[in-house]
RNA sequence: GCCGCCAUCGUCUAGCGGUUUAGGACAUCGCCCUCUCAAGGCGGAGAUCACGGGUUCAAAUCCCGUUGGCGGCGCCA
């Protein structure tokens, strides 16, 4: 048993999307490689825009692609309980700390108000400086903070960053990476609300969690530097840290909805397989020595590593997702195939479309046309002919089929109608066996007998294996079609 | 503007100084298989390893610079 601590911790202000399932799933697979545990934590410090709604989104999506956690939401561990930071600051947890660094000395009330330090702000970068909060109240004596406090000014309380040296970040997965602690200001820890910020509130969630190892977006480097002087601040141990690389939109700019999905919920919506999301998100930033593609879950729990992460920035490619979705969809047995099919159904509402229908048909009709299905919601339109009473005729398909060589098209249905009435042993075997003695018997090519039954038996011109298709839709039904279709398309024909 | 990160086929990537005519996968194209559509098999095209300097007998691999992309610079996280 490892002591390996890892957290994903999202902000409930939307849909957990692409980048964030892959920061989780990346901690994830860590603490299943590393025998660690892998926690949840809801960063809802952000008042204006979380929303428990989201925090159930966010919930379901990882439930969804089974990312369970040790400790977390629904799974609190007493010692380290809440996992809500809002709850936690209700327990007075951040604020105890925020106490201690003032006696310190290391951090201070602030009376700015947000328009001066915008102020200041700008100034500094009209002065090509970076944008830096100027350090006003940082020196304040007792009674000139009296003296604001009498005016009715809220304060903030921010944090007095060293402002000599340099901070070193060990990047796991970057290397060493160098700050100028100058260029840094003293920001806020704790907002005129009592609310602590986020790079308070994670640090002093960390530690107390016994976090051990950090692993998140790249987008978070630069706010490493900070952190680390909370760390220091208080004399605790970091963690180690390693920033992955982005996701990147199909131009390379930030993943965003103009891309197309960018809700996990959305592609399970669209009927992705979690293995196929996850295989694919693993690959986005991750790879073994051999560039394998194909993984399954326990594949990659085993093979997963910090050091085999790279540094550059991916682009999201939904085309090898859909690739990988067909390939996951291929590799389940027809059984499990069918469950799927009728958990996204209720998922997504849609459970009227096999209203009627027969399980065991739809089971061996969707183990025909398995090879063809990318997505789950592709299974309706690819079997829906087996169940329908009367075929629905494709126009393509009658006019090429029927219409282009009417007299042997003609000729086949009939004759297939009349004696398939008759036929005993209605394996696919003894079907196509039946069919290719036709031609030969009628003297015309294979192709012009098996298109028409085809066509006549399932209103289309693609399909599963037609002898195959024939026996699963049994005796009675192919005859009945076959009648229905010299009935509409040949009555007339004499022959 | 300041700081940081990054830079190999269209895309994901392998490569960690010589074994590289830069390998694999997706996408794309062609052929084969075949009752259709898929799936599968085989093959093609596709990368002057962003550019420019070094270091070295030798560089995609190490160093510096340039350019470009991205990120951060909030009483957002």
């Amino acid at each position: 048993m490892s002591d390996i601590r890892v957290r994903f911790a999202p902000s409930p202000t939307g849909d957990l999307h692409i980048g964030g399932v892959r920061t989780a799933l990346f901690n994830w697979l860590f603490a299943k490689n590393s025998g660690g545990k892998f926690i949840l934590r809801i960063e809802d410090t952000d008042e204006a825009r979380s929303t428990d709604a989201s925090t159930q989104v966010i919930l379901d999506a990882m439930k969804w692609l089974e990312l369970f956690w040790d400790e977390g939401p629904d799974n609190e561990i007493a010692q380290y309980a809440p996992y809500y930071q809002m709850k936690r600051k209700e327990a007075g947890i951040y604020q105890k700390y925020i106490d201690e660094l003032i006696a310190k000395d290391l951090a201070y009330p602030c009376y700015c108000s947000p328009e001066e330090v915008d102020e200041m702000r700008k100034k500094a970068q009209s002065d090509k400086l970076p944008p830096k909060y100027d350090g006003s109240c940082r020196n304040l004596t007792i009674a000139q903070r009296k003296e604001k406090e009498a005016l009715g000014r809220g304060a903030v309380i921010r944090f007095k960053t060293p402002q000599d040296g340099k901070t070193v970040l060990n990047d796991l997965i970057r290397g060493a990476v160098e700050f100028d602690n100058a260029l840094l200001d003293d920001f806020v820890i704790m907002k005129a609300n009592g609310v602590p910020t986020y790079n308070f509130a994670c640090v002093i969630d960390d530690y107390l969690m016994k976090i051990t190892h950090v692993l998140r977006g790249d987008d978070h480097i630069s706010n490493t530097p900070r952190q680390m002087h909370i760390y220091d601040a208080f004399g605790w141990d970091k963690p180690r840290f390693a920033h992955l690389a982005m996701i990147l939109g199909s131009d390379g700019a930030r993943l965003s909805k103009r891309h197309g999905h960018t809700s996990v919920l959305e592609y399970r919506k669209e009927g992705y397989l979690r293995e196929a999301l996850i295989n694919y998100l693993a690959l986005l930033g991750w790879s073994t020595p051999d560039s394998r593609q194909l993984f399954t879950i326990d594949e990659l729990k085993k093979e997963f590593s910090i050091e085999r992460c790279g540094v550059s920035p991916s682009i999201f490619d939904p085309a090898k997702l859909l690739w990988l979705n067909g390939e996951k969809i291929r590799s389940k047995t027809p059984e499990e195939l069918f469950d799927l099919f009728i958990d996204w159904l209720k998922y997504t509402g849609n459970e009227s479309i096999i209203d009627g229908w027969n399980k065991e048909l739809l089971k061996s009709a969707i183990a025909l046309e398995r090879d063809k299905i990318k997505l789950l919601k592709d299974i309706p339109h690819l079997v829906n002919f087996f169940f329908v009473e009367d075929v629905a005729f494709d126009e393509e398909a009658v006019k090429k089929v029927f219409e282009k060589s009417k007299e042997s098209a003609s000729l086949v249905i009939k004759e297939a109608a009349q004696r398939l009435r008759a036929q005993s042993d209605f394996s696919a075997d003894a079907l196509e066996k039946f069919a290719r003695d036709l031609a030969v018997e009628k003297g015309i090519g294979t192709g012009k007998v098996f298109h028409p039954i085809r066509a006549a038996v399932s209103g289309r011109t693609q399909g599963p294996s037609l002898f195959h298709m024939m026996e699963v839709m049994g005796k009675d039904k192919v005859v009945k079609r076959l009648d229905a279709a010299v009935e509409k398309f040949f009555a007339a024909d004499k022959n």
